[in-house]
DNA sequence: CTAACATGTTAGTCTATCCTAATATTATAG
DNA sequence: CTATAATATTAGGATAGACTAACATGTTAG
């Protein structure tokens, strides 16, 4: 399927048979994907606030992306990925992701520091640069984060997690995944050890938002709930039992 | 010094109190530099050519780093770097080698298509990257084709090098760099192991612009004369004394 | 020293991407 | 079921970067 599909509206200037997106489009691709999790439909909002731009602006990019066969598109009713769209947003996903894998292992960049750096590396680097990274470090299937890494397939795993914010007390969890964008906060998380693969209890939850307590690697710490939500867990099986 | 000094013109409409040059900004930055070898006055054309525009292009956008003090620019005289532009485009001929170089030692990139790669990753990658990745390798000080890379500093080697066209018969030479544009060229060059390092021996040169015989690792070849213009060569110290 | 050629610049467009301000649509609270 | 709030879109403009066509300046050959 060499040849894009076209939407109705037929405006185009220069035939868009290629995969030669502009950087900002690429931007615009994943975080609608991110947002919508891949077929959901998306808020012109939603995605000017993820990318820090007007919402006129995205009313704007958002039907030209239409005309080319990228998304479908209805006017004040949100905006959805065609498959074309899809394959395009996972490509640059997939990027981003080995990239930041690649800064950890291979280059000891700090946690915090490899979202920003992957964030303008994903729009430069061919497809061969990204195999040859992911290669040199096992084919990683997470990145630092925990955020599953599309294959060159352009498949990822779906799977949506439970935040620790939503853990009863007395529950045991493993860390999956924290969210990558604020260095600050991934700082803070790797002082308390709170980082993908360790495993905790929530040992109490004061009621009225209050602090979740925890035990992770025998210390004992406690944490506020805007925090917790950025944390995304696997509980294990049995509540009380000791991480096995 | 923080404030790049104006030139005579004034049509700034923001403060470039930068370091945040765009993409085609460092590619004109460096072309310049590269044509000019740092500090002689270089011509509209000779630029457009170098980077594939139409030289109408080029006067607009020369006029505009003259107002941001990058260059200095006379009209119809052809344009100077200041040091501010220097050590821009300096900066940017760092990131191209030292990306060339980790791209063929750390991740087995042919030589022949770094150069692609690393034209547009050196526009993407931060300084700490760039450090991180010479530290990686081992602070190189030439890049996968002989070309010098430039210190942290902003210091190059700028060393004029014979070219193997220009080597009389009967001399030895050791090859120390090529030319590092033309992909099937470095494919050319690696088969018959003309590779910066390599030394050889001119045997003879036809008249007229004929081909030029060389022996090199016991073998004996002969390139036409174009091909040898692009090589550049340190000559050994004694005519007929074999590569030591 | 001037005509012809080479080289360089300006004028006027174009596209991509963003913005602000004004307007339109949809959703919601009484 | 309307008035208001929330959301989204259009209108109009800016900037960076490129192009073509027309014009200007320099250089050089007789």
């Amino acid at each position: 399927m060499k040849t894009p599909k076209r939407s109705h509206l037929h405006l185009e200037h220069s035939p868009p048979d290629e995969e030669t997106l502009t950087g900002p489009v690429e931007d615009y691709l994943k975080a609608i994907y991110e947002i919508g999790r891949g077929n959901v439909s998306v808020a012109t909002n939603d995605i000017a606030q993820k990318l820090g731009l007007t919402a006129a602006s995205v009313s704007g990019m958002v039907r030209r992306l239409a005309t080319q066969g990228l998304l479908s598109y209805e006017r004040y009713r949100g905006v959805m990925l065609t498959e074309t769209g899809r394959r395009a947003a996972l490509r640059t996903i997939r990027r981003h992701r080995v990239i930041e894998s690649y800064l950890s292992h291979a280059l000891e960049y700090p946690w915090d520091r490899v979202h920003d750096e992957a964030e303008r590396l994903e729009h430069a680097a061919s497809d061969e640069l990204v195999n040859r990274m992911a290669a040199a470090i096992g084919e990683p299937v997470v990145d630092p984060h925990g955020a599953p890494i599309p294959s060159r397939e352009g498949l990822m795993d779906e799977t949506v997690h439970l935040s620790l914010a939503e853990l009863g007390a007395g529950y045991g969890a493993r860390v999956v995944q924290v969210s990558d964008d604020d260095p600050e906060m991934l700082r803070y998380l790797g002082e308390l050890s709170i980082v993908p693969g360790v495993e905790l209890i929530v040992l109490g939850k004061a009621p009225y938002d209050g602090p979740i307590t925890l035990r992770i690697a025998g210390t004992k710490l406690s944490i506020g709930p805007a925090l917790a939500a950025q944390v995304m867990v696997q509980p294990l099986s049995d509540p009380d039992a000791p991480a096995h």
